[in-house]
DNA sequence: CGTGTTTGACCGGCGC
DNA sequence: GCGCCGGTCAAACACG
């Protein structure tokens, strides 16, 4: 997997935390304060997005957060530069149903955190799109997405997935 | 029968 | 070196 075309149009809001004084749980604290750029009308499509998959909660605090994970693992650089994409998502169901097909293969309680953290990843072959699906002990109703890796593969399920009503969007927003 | 989930074991990195 | 911790594997299981 090399540089797939992203899904995400992520241009310009780019921030790295590696440089910053993260300690284990500042991570989590820095996707709170995750820049949202206004150029992107992404942050609006996830907010459409969560609204239909069970529970209209019409509250969306959404954020997120890119870092490119490069040089991370043992010293010098690394071979896979994994992108990683973090969303946090105001909703009540963990399964944020983006149009790919996930498989569960782990599930961990995290410290600092009673709620368990979910490993998926995308059971395209070749396709090693991985995601975690943790929800905050503060407060149960913000689910936070981290995407790593980007799909190489066109999505599946073509019924409302949300780049489906993403291009609907883009067609409706152009008038 | 195929596909996805559950869940404990396993493994590697890292700090002490 | 050891133990903790986060991530992954894989066998058993559930479900259509």
């Amino acid at each position: 997997m090399e540089n797939y075309p992203p899904m995400f149009p992520s241009s310009s809001s780019q921030f790295s935390l590696m440089n910053n004084n993260n300690t284990t749980h500042a991570k989590e604290e820095l996707l709170f304060q995750g820049k949202k750029t206004t150029s992107n009308g992404f942050l609006g499509l996830m907010a459409s997005m969560e609204t239909p998959s069970s529970d209209m909660n019409s509250g969306i605090t959404n954020s997120m957060e890119q870092n490119e994970v490069k040089s991370c693992k043992k010293k010098g650089e690394k071979k896979i530069k994994n992108l990683r994409y973090a969303f946090q998502t105001r909703s009540q169901v963990d399964i944020l149903d983006d149009g790919y097909r996930w498989r569960k293969y782990g599930q961990k309680a995290v410290k600092n955190n009673k709620f368990p953290r979910s490993y998926y990843r995308c059971t395209h072959q070749g396709c090693n799109v991985k995601k975690q699906v943790q929800r905050l002990s503060k407060d149960g109703g913000v689910v936070v997405t981290t995407y790593e890796g980007m799909h190489s593969h066109p999505i599946e399920n073509s019924t409302d997935n949300f780049e489906h009503i993403l291009s609907q969007m883009q067609i409706y927003a152009s008038f």
